[in-house]
DNA sequence: CAAAAATAGATTGTGCGCAACTAGGTTGCT
DNA sequence: AGCAACCTAGTTGCGCACAATCTATTTTTG
């Protein structure tokens, strides 16, 4: 029996990833009005908040945090440093370790960022428990699809 | 009383928009090799897969399927073109329109494109009902995050 | 200890996403 | 008819993501 159109595994309604792939590109969306008052984008936004919790990190530790390598990285960070946010020191045990650190004026960037997490579930307009459901189908995704 | 270290908005782990980007990227990722036999990107066999679906359309309408505008589309329709997938018209009734539509080479490919959402799946290493939690978590933040 | 292997990060090139803007066509209003 | 308002698509410029490749340094190993 030939495969009719409506059971077709091709139809966009079905795909999963594409629901994933548009939720997140409408976050990405989201996000950016409430980040321009910091004058940061979204990924400039996270690694920011990485190095708000762990003040120091090198390269490597910051793409693992971040599931991102150095060709995205590199060219941020240095985006980051032209700012003033932050400092791309080497470390002197390794001549090849870039020591990622805060600038005084990165620092003090995080208490105008504290509200930007609040605006956005607001935005989102879903109860914590419907976002935690998001969040750990997505981190058990990833998870999963780790190499 | 001071907000404690643990208690901030800004770590990490507390993200549900990070996991939702790290989910999409590594999704990205998964479909890489599984698309580069059929030599598309994911957002190419995405428009592919409409086009499988509807046959012809115009920009505007594609764009309202895949959330997307014409500063993407335009540049991926011409690559598309490029590679013979697909012709670009225009509308005789309304010489703004753009109407897309299958090529024949266009149209063959599907064949070859129906495993690819299976492969996707077992890559997944997710149950159905797992996977349309997902989707429905998806789904519903996109449509509150709309305008 | 010298050569080989491994590692950290930087670079290059392609393709998105998206905001802002432009060009050209259509519609509506008087 | 004339023209303003609107609409569709295209263009430009920036910042990701990512594969592939490169450089410089460190570690391992014969």
């Amino acid at each position: 029996m030939k495969t009719t159109e409506t059971s077709s595994n091709l139809l966009l309604d079905k795909q999963i990833c594409f629901a994933l792939y548009s939720a997140s590109n409408a976050m990405g969306r989201a996000y950016r009005p409430l980040l321009t008052t910091l004058d940061l984008t979204y990924l400039q936004y996270i690694v920011m908040m990485v190095l708000w919790q762990y003040s120091t990190m090198n390269v490597k530790e910051l793409g693992n945090k971040v599931h991102l390598d150095s060709g995205t990285l590199t060219p941020l960070l240095k985006r980051l440093e032209a700012k003033g946010l932050i400092i791309r020191a080497r470390s002197k045990e390794d001549e090849r370790v870039r020591i990622i650190s805060l600038s005084d004026q990165g620092s003090e960037m995080r208490d105008k960022a504290e509200q930007v997490p609040t605006e956005m579930l607001c935005k989102s307009k879903m109860t914590i428990e419907e976002l935690t459901i998001l969040k750990q189908s997505c981190e058990l995704l990833l998870e999963n699809l780790k190499e």
